[in-house]
DNA sequence: AAGTCGGGGCT
DNA sequence: AGCCCAGACTT
């Protein structure tokens, strides 16, 4: 869950799903449905799907007790190294450093590197550096302590703006900082327009129940429910239906317009393998955040209807 | 090496 | 509005 994601966003999603899923052999017997829906709004769902079967993995191909080496968690799926070096050391014990945006940070500092925190030469330089650095006759504890404490240094003194040197424990010998150079490392990365894209989503209603489509499990949003999409409004066939608030939506790689179209049913085209769900029921499914976002407006206009109507 | 894959916190 | 976050995986 951590992957590319703070703290403070992951903490609720994290105590959710333990309550749902406490151990590997719980969420290896769960369907991808249930392990998506509770990673809904959390984004990157291959992580999600990832997770999962790795859990199965586990179960299967280490008799339900998770590997400590670093070697066999990488061949998990969704661990890379430096995630692969975490469980080890937090979890067994064992001297493996990780290498994640923190402590890439810290290190480019404290290296002097002037340069863009990319490029797999810098990669790998600073993968021999944690290496070379990390204690190697450390007992668990305290490879948990130097852990924790590598990304803390990056998270909270080695920030990225405003870094608080003079809190810093190895500020002494700090390249950046001796060549007041703690504001300027990392340079940033030569920046890409995004492009932008337009979609409109067809939200057909009826009878209190909303119609959705499954995604493909690869691609954007994979494996999640999603309303069918169109190129135009005109494209949307059975008729007009009425304009939603559009809105946009921004990923990392490009910009959503999404224009909500609400349609009446209950006749809907059965080649889009559409499936009803009231809307409470929807609400529990695992939808992207967007989608998710239209639907709690569609319940909150009908809660609407339904407080002016008694009136 | 570059692109894909979310959503949100912070400035 | 832009940047980046407890990155991994595919092309």
């Amino acid at each position: 869950m951590l992957q590319q994601t703070q703290v403070s966003t992951v903490i609720d999603y994290y105590q959710r799903f333990l309550a749902s899923f406490p151990d590997v052999k719980s969420l290896a017997d769960a369907s991808t449905e249930a392990v998506l829906a509770h990673w809904s709004g959390l984004g990157y769902y291959a992580r999600a799907r990832n997770l999962h079967k790795a859990a199965r993995m586990v179960m299967e191909e280490f008799a339900g007790q998770f590997p400590g080496a670093p070697e066999a968690l990488v061949r998990l799926p969704g661990i890379g190294r430096s995630t692969a070096n975490a469980i080890a050391a937090f979890a067994f014990g064992v001297p493996a450093p990780i290498l994640d945006g923190n402590v890439k940070r810290v290190l480019m500092r404290h290296l002097g590197i002037e340069a863009p925190p990319t490029g797999a030469a810098l990669e790998q330089r600073l993968w021999a550096v944690v290496h070379d650095r990390v204690p190697a006759d450390a007992t668990h504890a305290q490879m948990i302590a130097y852990t924790q404490g590598m990304m803390d240094l990056g998270n909270m003194v080695c920030a990225r703006s405003k870094p608080a040197c003079q809190l810093c424990p190895v500020a002494s010998d700090c390249e950046a900082l001796h060549r007041g150079l703690q504001n300027v490392i990392p340079l940033p990365k030569p920046k890409k327009t995004v492009p932008e894209r337009e979609t409109v989503m067809a939200v057909w209603q009826h009878d209190g129940q909303l119609a959705l489509q499954k995604r493909p499990d690869t691609g954007i949003w994979g494996g999640l429910w999603s309303f069918p999409e169109y190129p135009a409004v005109d494209d949307v066939p059975g008729g007009k239906g009425q304009l939603l608030p559009a809105f946009m939506h921004v990923f990392t790689h490009f910009k959503l317009h999404i224009t909500p179209l609400l349609m009446q049913g209950p006749n809907i085209p059965q080649d889009l393998s559409l499936q009803w769900f009231p809307l409470a029921d929807a609400l529990a499914l695992g939808l992207p955040q967007p989608i998710r976002r239209i639907i709690e407006t569609i319940a909150a206009s009908q809660q609407e209807y339904r407080l002016q109507s008694r009136t």
